[in-house]
DNA sequence: TTATGTGAACCATTTCACAGCC
DNA sequence: GGCTGTGAAATGGTTCACATAA
């Protein structure tokens, strides 16, 4: 069966929370108590909780450790994850550096840009090669995915070198480019300027609609 | 009439394509050409663009300088845009030279954080305040907008802090925290771990169902 | 009695299909 | 003839309501 993309965005969330839940001591849980640290409607968790099979107990709740290590078990990667970032700007960097890469299956092992005076040095430890060399390296050190921060104009260039030698499967695009990727190749892209816009026009509506 | 997300987030990247023909002197565009260059269908991009009023002509398509201005005026601010940024990091420092708030519109105002380190300096020219001092500040400088880059432990914190005085209307946030904000104040999010987990989740996922 | 799991109802968004105008 | 504008149909996602199990 499917799952549909609002699900597993909430399931993400669902695993945080567990998390806390877990390290706070907490044993047992209801949709209700979820739903509500979290800003969904009961009935939406526990519809969510049920595309996984049947993991809680009518009349009681979620057993906090069972469900914790049973969203665990669908979310885990299944082994390291090998990254490459393309574009070592100010927001590259910040990447490098961000909380969500700070975990053993996550591994950065090659850095790309077009700029000579980044290219052959480390950054984090990490070395930065020409862009251009991105078949070669990617193939190499065996990458699966790509972490894209270069500008909107290099965005398709950047691909097309990193997706090269195949061994790509997913990419985190935080350019505002639309892409064309090779076919079996995951995109999720994190639109920064999209989302200033979207909240601005919201604000100017809701002002025009008063 | 309500517009939905999903639309406004299209019109924004029509906003961006229509530049893009505009500078390079093509005059007309059809909704199937606007939908192929973005990977929308042409049924989509006519529905979308009707909810603002008949814009094309029928049997020739969209004038390119005609189109583009009737969604800048859609999409334009009234006016400057006040902004502060709380959690002056290395993705705040990247935000703060971002392109996205490369824009006359936009001015960063002020900048919040409660490490003693950085309280008292200036960052591209703004100056870092004690996040405790934030409701005179937002006040004084009549900030409307906030941009949180601060760790989940102390967005709350933050956003108590910045919407104290009442001039926040709308909250871009990074931070992977939900929020409890004041009635009125628009909140849009993007939240990075979550982009990446759910990435990796269909890499894991895809592979299973084959 | 309490809270889950789930089919059915509801609501939102996309896509179709064609009438209407250039 | 060609392409827009738009009701109607289809699809996708959320919420309800209640049977079911602890």
């Amino acid at each position: 069966m499917r799952i549909a993309e609002p699900t597993i965005e909430r399931i993400v969330q669902y695993h945080r929370l567990l998390k806390e839940f877990l390290e706070s001591g907490r044993t047992v849980v209801s949709s209700k108590e979820i739903g509500d640290a979290l800003s969904f409607k009961a009935s939406q968790v526990r519809k969510d909780l049920s595309y996984f099979g049947e993991i809680g107990k009518r009349g009681v709740g979620y057993h906090v450790d069972r469900l914790y290590n049973h969203i665990d078990q669908i979310l885990a990667l299944p082994k390291e994850c090998r990254i490459a970032l393309a574009g070592v700007g100010r927001l590259g960097e910040a990447l490098l550096r961000h909380k969500a890469f700070r975990d053993a299956k996550y591994s950065f092992r090659a850095l790309f840009d077009i700029d000579p005076g980044k290219i052959g040095k480390s950054f984090r430890g990490i070395p930065c090669f020409d862009l251009a060399d991105a078949p070669k390296i990617m193939k190499r050190e065996r990458i699966e995915v790509l972490v894209l921060t270069v500008p909107a104009e290099t965005a398709q260039k950047a691909v097309d070198m990193a997706t090269a030698a195949g061994t790509v499967k997913g990419i985190l695009n935080f350019s505002p480019a639309t892409l064309v990727l090779p076919a079996g190749v995951l995109l999720c892209s994190v639109d920064i300027s999209l989302e200033l816009e979207k909240l601005l026009f919201y604000l100017k509506y809701r002002e025009n609609q008063l």
